[in-house]
RNA sequence: GCGAAAAUAGCUCAGUUGGUAGAGCAUAACCUUGCCAAGGUUAGGGUCGCGGGUUCGAGUCCCGUUUUUCGCUCCA
């Protein structure tokens, strides 16, 4: 673990150094967990969004993209369930140092009342054997009855406190309960704050007129509410679906990891809306749809694993995650929810609008089922470079830092490097990269030895080096030099590009998992 | 937010009991070599995270603060 924990380090160096992702700010000490993306790591950032922008939209042709906005009238984060939902109240132990919330420690409290009823009723029925009445017991028997009054008497005082957010109350409760805390066993308790997940601003230019409104903690709320002018305009048939990628924000409590969880990241989402009662089959399908989605990149098939969710969120009846071996252990890349008609009946009731959807096949109106298959772009940025860096012995006895970025997504294709900066050899290389620079991302690169220049774009994850010598002016031929293997070959100029683009297709990898 | 550790050049780090900052790599220029980072010459780059305090004098000691990493916690 702690050589992994070196490698992670490692890699946000590299990632710092070679001009993939700077800490935002930096001059002015930076800010906490916001980052931004440099030179290359734009373009590995882009190529990662075409690769599932494209494995969206072109392979489905039910699929159909959108860009929403990142404003959204509010109200829409009260139908989605945020405002309350992303508001934690946390309560801190000043003995142990340890954080809960507080409500989940009055809900374990009142679990406790139902366990002592329980367990007397366990005693009861086995004192009494077959003649133990359980239901009269408990209507009767005084310690149960005792235990049962003051679960009602806590679980409606608790209730009250959540629903008029009154944090003094639910302090008041863990106090008055005598909860303590698991670790230090003390009742030695701070305040209790209330964390809001979402960031909000105004909107409106005088300050009383201003209304207060949200950054969106998810992009998925944009399609939801666009259901009926994508269903309409486009002509959609259930089962169909939208796709969006877009900056979501979130002010997490902790936020660390470098990329892995930042409060402004980027979120590659598709809601697919489905007859209601077929969404565990589609669930099922894009389970595996997703997975193959990942594997295709080739970074090793053994890093990816689901992840099943035992409990819930509010709005889903099956969820899974794919997650990714990164240095830090597994971690949830993507997640696959079963989201039912959630989303769509909320927004029903809060709009007031009739948001169904007409299937001709059945004669009947209904509100579709959702599949989401939502998945971070940072984070998925963040496991290609994690599977694709490597720290290689050889056989000189020097070490090479490469990144093996699956060419497709790799910042730049080629780099193309005269062997000398004389004798016409840098002319040469210029042609034959002018060729070449309107379809691939190009370097071009004359200074130091050949070796450290291919080095330099080993750091970088450049797939292919194009060699120009002595030889090439004569015979037109030039050396491709293989990234992975440091093999070269020997190829004609004019096949060049054939090759290449062989070697780049996006519709090679997307073939693979159609 | 709590606890622990750290912060000196783009990177990795040195800097003695307090006496006004160094190295290697990297970058740029010129020369040399020419297929896997290793030659030569030269140059640029640091108010030592920031703010106070102690002191004749602070990179070094003390306090505060910011950022990062780890643990707790949280994670739609």
């Amino acid at each position: 673990m702690a050589q992994q924990e070196e490698v992670f380090k490692k890699l946000i160096s590299h990632c710092k150094e070679y001009g993939f992702v700077f800490p935002s700010s930096e001059i002015y000490d930076g800010l906490g967990a916001v980052y931004d993306y440099g030179q290359n790591g734009v373009e590995l950032k882009n190529n990662i969004k075409k690769y599932w922008w494209d494995s969206m939209t072109l392979l489905n042709e039910n699929v159909v993209g959108i860009d929403s906005a990142i404003f959204m009238h509010p109200t829409i984060w009260k139908a989605s369930g945020h405002v309350d939902a992303f508001n934690d109240p946390l309560i801190d132990n000043k003995d142990s140092k340890k954080r809960y919330r507080a409500d989940v420690l009055i809900e374990e409290q009142i679990a406790k009342y139902e366990d002592k009823m329980n367990k007397e009723t366990e005693k009861a029925a086995k004192r009494f054997g077959d003649a133990f009445d359980e239901q009269k017991f408990r209507e009767t028997n005084p310690r149960v009855l005792e235990n049962e009054a003051k679960k009602e008497a806590l679980h409606t005082r608790f209730a009250k406190a959540l629903n008029d957010g009154n944090l003094e109350e639910l302090r008041q409760i863990i106090i008055d309960e005598e909860i303590v805390c698991p670790v230090s066993g003390t009742k030695n308790w701070t305040e209790v704050r209330q964390f809001n997940l979402m960031f909000s601003t105004e909107m409106g230019s005088t300050a009383e007129g201003a209304a207060k409104i949200y950054l969106r903690p998810e992009t998925a709320q944009g399609i939801f509410v666009n259901f009926l002018n994508v269903q309409k305009s486009g002509r959609m048939k259930i089962p169909f679906g939208i796709a969006q990628i877009g900056k979501a924000f979130r002010n997490e409590i902790v936020a660390r990891q470098f990329i892995f969880r930042m409060r402004e990241f980027e979120q590659m989402e598709m809601q697919f809306f489905v007859r209601p009662g077929e969404e565990l089959t589609w669930f099922e399908k894009w389970k595996q749809t997703r997975m193959r989605w990942h594997k295709a990149l080739g970074l090793g098939d053994k890093k990816y694993r689901f992840h099943d969710h035992d409990k819930l969120a509010h709005y889903a009846n099956a969820a899974t995650d794919i997650e990714f071996e990164m240095p830090f252990g597994f971690k949830e890349v993507e997640g696959i929810h079963s989201r039912t008609d959630f989303d769509l009946s909320s927004h029903e009731k809060f709009s007031g609008k009739r948001i169904q959807f007409f299937d001709p096949e059945l004669n009947q109106s209904y509100v579709p089922y959702v599949i989401e298959t939502s998945i971070g772009v940072d984070r998925m940025f963040l496991s290609v470079l994690a599977g694709s860096y490597f720290e290689e012995k050889l056989n000189g006895g020097e070490t090479r830092v490469v990144l093996k970025i699956p060419p497709v997504l790799a910042p730049v294709k080629l780099a193309v490097l005269p062997l000398l900066k004389k004798d016409g050899l840098p002319e040469k290389a210029r042609e034959i990269m002018d060729n070449l620079k309107f379809e691939y991302h190009c370097q071009y690169d004359e200074k130091d030895s050949i070796g450290k220049r291919y080095r330099r774009q080993d750091a970088i994850g450049t797939p292919y080096c194009i060699t120009v010598d002595h030889d090439s002016l004569v015979d037109n031929q030039v050396t491709i030099r293989y990234r992975d293997t440091m093999k070269q070959e020997r190829v004609p100029v004019a096949q060049l590009e054939q090759i290449i683009s062989e070697k780049l297709s996006m519709k090679n990898l997307l073939k693979t998992i159609q």
